[in-house]
DNA sequence: AAATGCTGCAACCGCAATGCA
DNA sequence: TTGCATTGCGGTTGCAGCATT
């Protein structure tokens, strides 16, 4: 027999949730901040279970939410970073401030595959139909606005440090790439990117923050070849060179968030801006975030029980 | 106007990861 | 170390609304 969901154990409220409930979810995350999820219900009134409570805010209710269709940046950012990291809907949705994993999933099935089929490419491997094998580059997935005119294979050497940023960025001829396996195929092995030291890049930009799941938009890399691992350009810092290769080119399109605002006091301070980084120090929880480094996990909230 | 099919989105399910006693 | 509670995540489902017949 088939196990039953926490809201059927407790005999809970299922489905779409009603504005009245939608209310008392937001009253009271206003007032009291989330805390535990599962105590959510009881203390807010609701028959819901927690993780339904939990659900509907990061889905719908939280203010940050950008909603409304996707841009052609954001679309070409999520074809991009789903070739890198396959279906990591919530690292991908991390890099697209506003918009949530769910939401960045039900793009991907309902418009972008279709999309990207009708072009000849295969969603799943980001390869050509017919020829799944082939190394040709295919452009089609990006839009002429999304790729960064720069020839990494082509680059003379200067500094080191500088050769590997500049393998950082986007060639134009730059293939698509299956990168679901542990295999890193040959084109995809940049040749800047292959004494990858994290140290001289440390050195040269500065500290790096840590930020697994930041909801900013740091620094991207086209590159696959750290497919099995972790993608430490992914957490670079807003203000370092790497980043801001990327980052410029999508600046205006991707707003950096300041979701403390809305807790901090609750949401009296509140309007997001569109600067870079998060103004002055905020506190979570007894920790101090401070200056332009500071990057906030808006999943990371649900921590503060 | 009614029936049927299609689409997109919100929500659910179940498992993995994590934290804690 | 173990077991439980909680959270996070990706896959899937259900349904409302729209389009087509």
């Amino acid at each position: 027999m088939a196990k039953q969901s926490c809201c059927h154990k407790k005999r809970l409220r299922r489905g779409l949730w009603s504005p009245e409930e939608d209310d008392k979810l937001m009253n009271h995350i206003a007032k009291y901040g989330h805390g535990c999820w599962s105590s959510v219900p009881k203390l807010a009134g609701l028959e819901r279970c927690g993780k339904s409570c939990r659900l509907r805010w990061i889905n719908y209710l939280r203010p940050d939410l950008k909603r409304g269709t996707f841009s052609q940046e954001e679309e070409d950012l999520i074809i991009h970073l789903h070739s890198m990291l396959g279906n990591k809907w919530s690292q991908i949705a991390a890099q697209l401030p506003g918009r949530t994993d769910n939401e960045v999933k039900n793009f991907w099935n309902s418009y972008i595959k279709k999309k990207l089929r009708e072009r000849g490419i295969d969603p799943a491997t980001h390869k050509p139909l017919a020829e799944a094998s082939s190394t040709t580059a295919c452009r089609a997935v990006f839009s002429d606005a999304e790729l960064i005119p720069t020839t990494a294979t082509t680059t003379p050497v200067q500094d080191p440090v500088e050769q590997m940023l500049d393998g950082l960025k986007m060639p134009m001829d730059w293939p698509v790439a299956p990168v679901h396996s542990n295999e890193v195929p040959e084109y995809y092995q940049v040749p800047s990117l292959q004494a990858f030291d994290m140290g001289a890049l440390q050195q040269h930009c500065g500290a790096f923050p840590s930020a697994s799941s930041s909801s900013t938009v740091t620094g991207l890399s086209p590159t696959a070849a750290d497919a099995g691992a972790n993608l430490p350009w992914l957490e670079l810092g807003p203000t370092d060179t790497v980043s801001g290769h990327i980052a410029d080119h999508y600046a205006g399109a991707l707003d950096e968030l300041r979701w403390s605002d809305y807790f901090d006091g609750a949401f009296q301070a509140a309007a997001p801006t569109s600067q870079g980084a998060l103004q002055g120090p905020c506190v979570y929880d007894g920790v101090k975030v401070d200056d332009g480094a500071a990057q906030f996990d808006v999943h990371g909230l649900s921590n503060w029980c």
